[in-house]
DNA sequence: AATTATGTATCCGTCACTGTTTCAATTGCT
DNA sequence: AGCAATTGAAACAGTGACGGATACATAATT
């Protein structure tokens, strides 16, 4: 069998991410203390960088794809930049997971052996834990907003 | 700055583990089925190998991480292998996570600007919401035992 | 003694990510 | 019109971790 990550039961991405939701999390704040919430108020992707602090091309692969998502909008030329295109207090936190393609990577079950019955549901039952574990992950991501992330006292988040 | 991992932010082994958790669960999960639960009932790296499908040495590594974690107990030579050193329905998931290094992977907090006193906000807060989606994993994976792997229908996981 | 196993170390190939540079396209200002 | 600012996308390199494979010392059974 060729080499690397157990043949090919790998979907979901695994092992990437990493910095995409702290990064995007963090820019969507930013954004939201500046009042960033029109074109005019645009903040670019230098300014977001410099924050991190981060390389600002890679602010601008995650502020790409919260403008894909809807949830921000960009613009090309002097003076352009990322402004907010959604009240930073309907921006919940498991939307900004999902935007930035995360998932909180428990890995994948293997298959198991074909046959034993029990050989196949044991593969089932780890996924279906997987599944549940990142579910409740979302849920409680879903409780807190961008606004909440400069609102709320800290031990309530 | 040196290239990689946004300076060194990183903790947690990010980005690690991926198929060890899985790994870990499916054969812990084997061993309740095989009833593995004492050392003349012990089950090779070989067959638990064969379960997954994967290699040996894999689930050796893991397995060994398991003993340390006093889950199972290991024993070398012929006859020997693993069994489980703890009642299945009293190995919950969570601990089966940490045994193994897990955590949710979901990045850790840039450190955003010295001085601006919301700069020094957001990175915290940020790593609020991290940890409280971490949290609600484990906790979710604590309602649930190798036991119930076998037992409890998939959709009561 | 021969056999079966664990555990550990080492090496390799793969993969995704971050950081960097470059470039076309877009926009505002003078 | 021309220039400066800025995004987005592509391409490249370096890093780190992992899974797989082999090898070997050690341990235990027969």
């Amino acid at each position: 069998m060729a080499p690397g990550r157990l043949c090919s039961y790998v979907s979901c991405n695994a092992m990437s991410d990493s910095q995409k939701f702290p990064v995007a999390t963090h820019a969507l704040a930013y954004l939201a203390h500046k009042d960033a919430t029109a074109m005019d108020r645009a903040i670019s992707s230098a300014e977001l960088a410099a924050s991190m602090p981060t390389n600002p091309v890679v602010v601008r692969r995650v502020t790409a794809m919260l403008a894909k998502a809807g949830l921000i909008d960009t613009r090309a030329g002097a003076g352009g930049g990322a402004w907010l295109k959604v009240d930073p207090g309907a921006i919940r936190l498991d939307t900004v997971l999902k935007a930035v393609g995360g998932c909180t990577h428990l890995g994948v079950a293997p298959p198991g052996t074909k046959g034993c019955p029990v050989g196949e549901r044991i593969p089932e039952a780890v996924s279906a834990a997987i599944t549940a574990a990142d579910l409740a992950a979302h849920e409680r991501l879903s409780r807190i907003t961008v606004s909440d992330l400069l609102n709320r006292p800290l031990e309530k988040l």
